[in-house]
DNA sequence: TTAGCCAATATTGTTGACAATATGATCGCC
DNA sequence: GGCGATCATATTGTCAACAATATTGGCTAA
């Protein structure tokens, strides 16, 4: 069924593998306009795959493109940015639900396992806001992907995320907020642990309801422009 | 700044919307497997354009590509149907709230005004399911719309609402379904018009639950089958 | 001086030919 | 006779040349 392990990886997949990355990066910087060739050269590709990699990214709304103009990577603004994390609050609070009625008790004792290196990796690494938006990333991820719902992981994985993680890579996290993120996790965890999947979509909707009201009072504050 | 004025229009555009309009209808058989020389000559395409429309299209979930083995229409189960309700749910709820927030007056007198050109559908097309088919549509297009949150807006008209469309033209509606589903749209709108949002966001949500029991029924009772 | 128009240019959209690969049938072997 | 490997074929992936169009700079006129 699920032929994943499909070893076949055409141009057009590098192509937008190489740009989906660069985007979130900030390689290629929002609001840019960027040429076909100068791409071409940059990623060693040529036009064929590399338009049918921008058709794949304008459809997920990671560039804009207009005939015969060119094609630019998206500039979110800040309330686009809250409005996505609106979003997220409603789609992650029903996959924490469904994935509290249908993950394995194996991938549940995984989630665990993955909390505490997350703990130890914000112990060591103080202040390196990295890893703690990679091990934030991971325990989305893998909640999204426990929801058992393969178009409400693809939305979220395939969608969201990468708009979302455009800002990740500017955003510095404030001092106190890893660790109590690593806390909401942990109930959201044993919530699911507990097959309560209503509390565990509690728990999931006011935990993201809080990091976009810590994003928020971060650009009131204007520690972060968009 | 929103040139959607472009009158410019591509052939790549020409080829998806021809691509998913024939896949919604369908006229391309979920499952099915077509060749791109097929399609080319179907739609008076040439390749290059309509790789990159199904390099679109496969990116929105329409359908599954697997390098150098051609192109499947997509085929979703029952089950993954009831997933794609279940997504509805949530988003569409949130889409409720924000419009009852954000959906200008006159919005709301049209959203009204629109309600009562359905019921006069329902009432002269007795049992033409077609129109109370697009009715529906017509509705929660508005209300994504309204809600004023372009991302999500997206998702429910470019992603979700598609595929559910694919099964839409084969569901035979129950006789006693539109008028009681009229009644429900009535109810949410009216919440809207008086800015409750969280009575909006909870009707639309067992508006769609309801909806998505009725089709679950069906599909016991073998009226459906996909 | 500035506003509007026009043309040159560079960029994008499109096309058809070439290369690489999965499929399916044939043949040989067990 | 059934099963596995091999090869031919058709289909997809890729490429480079051609056509169409939006932008930009300069020019003219008010």
């Amino acid at each position: 069924m699920a032929e994943l392990l499909s070893t076949t990886y055409t141009r057009a997949d590098e192509a937008f593998d190489c740009l989906q990355t660069a985007i979130v990066k900030g390689e290629l910087a929002p609001g840019e306009k960027i040429g076909e060739l100068e791409l071409c050269s940059r990623f060693n590709l040529t036009r064929g795959p590399l338009r049918e990699a921008l058709g794949r990214l304008e459809s997920r709304g990671l560039l804009v493109r207009r005939p015969h103009a060119g094609v630019k990577v998206v500039s979110v603004s800040a309330s686009e940015l809250m409005e996505l994390y609106r979003i997220r609050e409603v789609m992650e609070g029903l996959a924490a639900r469904q994935a509290a009625e249908r993950m394995t008790d194996q991938e549940i004792a995984d989630l665990q396992a993955t909390l505490d290196t997350h703990e130890r990796m914000i112990d060591e690494a103080q202040g390196q806001a990295y890893y703690q938006a990679e091990g934030d990333y991971d325990f989305h991820h893998r909640i999204a992907t426990g929801s058992r719902n393969t178009k409400l992981a693809q939305m979220l994985l395939g969608d969201l995320y990468y708009m979302v993680r455009m800002y990740r890579y500017r955003l510095s996290t404030s001092s106190g907020r890893p660790l109590r993120a690593l806390g909401e996790h942990r109930r959201i965890v044993e919530a699911i642990a507990q097959r309560d999947g209503e509390l565990a979509e509690f728990l999931m909707k006011r935990h993201i309801n809080a990091a976009r009201q810590n994003i928020e009072k971060k650009i009131q504050e204007g520690e972060l422009t968009i």
